[in-house]
DNA sequence: TGATCTTTTTGAATCGTCTTAAGGCCTCAT
DNA sequence: ATGAGGCCTTAAGACGATTCAAAAAGATCA
């Protein structure tokens, strides 16, 4: 209510508002003996330096928005965590907003971060190709995808999700499992399609190996206890021997289910997670799941944002790619070898 | 870069600035035949409104913070998923921050927020009675604590953590535990402390019940590894025969060390978490878990903040405090009863 | 002491939108 | 034809901070 202005302290302070301002953004330009009086009216006061009026005058603000599919992923929990730490290091603010993978919420959230004239936005879309996000890009507030390849006209960070599916493919094939079965979301994610695609690969350069798909349509741990359960009804002549998840909450809601229904991991169903959260190495029978470099991605993908906005002639979009890793626990582990 | 203005759009529609803001802000007295026109030439121009010069205007955003001690841990997405809900109906955006724990990031933020003259604050502060909070609705933020009580003089939603510790107590005293150990964080956490204070009175209620505390730095899975590794450790009959962790996270990671050492669970260890996150049910053995309404904690923030800015005459600080429940699962049921 | 430089400080303009009082245009009744 | 009363629209003044040209104050030197 009472807030005061810069006003207010110029007036305490006997100087003029130009010389409070200078003293909050280049104190070394003024005197010691004035900057000290202004101090002073300031704690006085207790007078907080407004950024909206401050962000109006300067034309940009030093808040970038992350969008990410689900805050209740520790995934992007990690991703977030990665960006907001380099962020930090550029005095730079990280606001998370949830998309909880709804096309209508993402886009209440580019209309009020593009309202906000926010310095970019890093999102990992619901949709592929959104228009909404060239269109952004076209209108002054940069855009860099985050865990899901661009094509050219804007930057993006991502992991190669196709050799993700490949490695957990070939692993569980290495393995001796001849019926596999992969267990996604919906195929509209790029990631999901990206990873099946890989596994496809694998299976298909293999020998008699065949491959069972089952959609999900979320990537949650109750979707994951869902298609468990499908899977363990199964007479077990033709159930899959090996699982591969999209991503580490399906897999533990399988896991789950395996668990509840009697069957056994990894002795009848091998089962093969993706992004290796914590939870992963945590569970029970420690999941092997194929790691990103989450921290990376989010610091990546400020870093490129902070490129643009800053040199925006030195820039030109790039689409940097990681590889995923393949980490290998008990979950996986051919029964043979462990008893 | 080339951001259109009110004025452009005036322009082009041959209205004055007035009459566009008219049209965006209470179309229904701007005659029709000029509505539509100025419409058009919105559409035309790619215009979006610059919210913060408009929130300068009109002194206050639609923003809350919301800030929590880590964005990783599922407790608190679900806190902010049912906070964002709330706000959603009421046009207002939570924009969430991560202290980590850390009361130099926490103070960074709230630093943030006030400069950004954010509608008000939810929070689970890091520390207690921390004098910043009631500096910062002194000047005009209103602030909620969120899954901590305060003292009066603000408005809190909590859950009642020694009620929850005692429950989690007198359940493993009626399982006939005797030596049981509470593993938390540091006891400088409210949450931490009230759990502990509820078990030891649980404790002290009981005959013949011993109780060993271990606090651990963080309220992570690794901590709760390590906790649990120290306990495995300790020869039989030493050890406890019962473990009440103070959050879901250290159960797990606890729950994992205890697995990895062959220590099975519940028959050698039981184990009772906090929080009853989604992981806790999807554990190998599903764990018992003391349950929290996690999104009505968030919801009733947001209304208690919304309510002291929209009346702020009729409104006084409240203190809401909600009951929780204790889940039962199977790691934390007598080996007798399931074997 | 006055001239010339340098260091500080000032004051007005500006950012983009909202708001309010005032004015313009119509229609209708007198 | 005139004035009243409704609608709409306009124009100008905030909101709070930054910026920059220009003025003021000091410092230096002949």
């Amino acid at each position: 209510m009472a807030t005061t202005n810069i006003k207010e302290v110029a007036q305490l302070a006997r100087v003029s508002v130009g010389t409070v301002s200078n003293v909050l953004n280049r104190p070394e330009i003024v005197s010691p003996a004035t900057r000290e009086r202004v101090f002073a009216a300031i704690r006085q006061l207790g007078f907080v330096r407004n950024e909206v009026a401050r962000h109006l005058r300067v034309g940009r603000s030093r808040t970038v928005g992350l969008v990410v599919l689900d805050v209740a992923n520790p995934f992007f929990a990690d991703v977030a965590q990665g960006a907001e730490a380099l962020a930090d290091e550029h005095d730079t603010m990280v606001v998370l907003c949830n998309s909880a993978a709804s096309p209508h919420r993402e886009r209440r959230h580019l209309d009020q971060l593009e309202q906000q004239r926010v310095l970019g936005i890093l999102i990992t879309p619901v949709e592929a190709d959104n228009p909404r996000l060239l269109q952004l890009a076209a209108r002054g507030t940069p855009v860099v995808l985050v865990d899901r390849a661009a094509h050219g006209s804007q930057c993006s960070v991502s992991v190669d999700d196709r050799l993700g599916g490949r490695l957990a493919g070939n692993h569980l094939i290495e393995q001796g499992h001849r019926r596999v079965a992969f267990v996604g979301g919906p195929l509209s994610f790029q990631q999901v399609a990206d990873r099946h695609a890989g596994i496809t690969s694998a299976v298909e350069a293999a020998e008699g190996v065949v491959l069972e798909t089952l959609s999900m349509p979320a990537l949650s741990i109750a979707e994951g206890r869902a298609a468990g359960e499908r899977v363990a009804a199964l007479p077990p002549p033709s159930r899959p021997t090996a699982v591969f998840c999209a991503n580490d909450l399906l897999a533990l809601g399988f896991f789950q289910a395996m668990t509840a229904q009697g069957v056994r991991v990894p002795h009848d169903v091998a089962i093969v997670g993706y992004d290796d959260i914590d939870f992963a190495a945590a569970s029970a029978v420690p999941l092997s799941s194929v790691r990103q470099p989450r921290d990376l991605l989010g610091r990546t993908a400020i870093d490129l944002l902070l490129e643009e906005v800053e040199e925006p002639d030195r820039h030109s979009h790039r689409q940097v790619i990681f590889q995923p890793d393949l980490v290998v626990r008990e979950s996986s582990l051919r029964p043979g070898a462990s008893t």
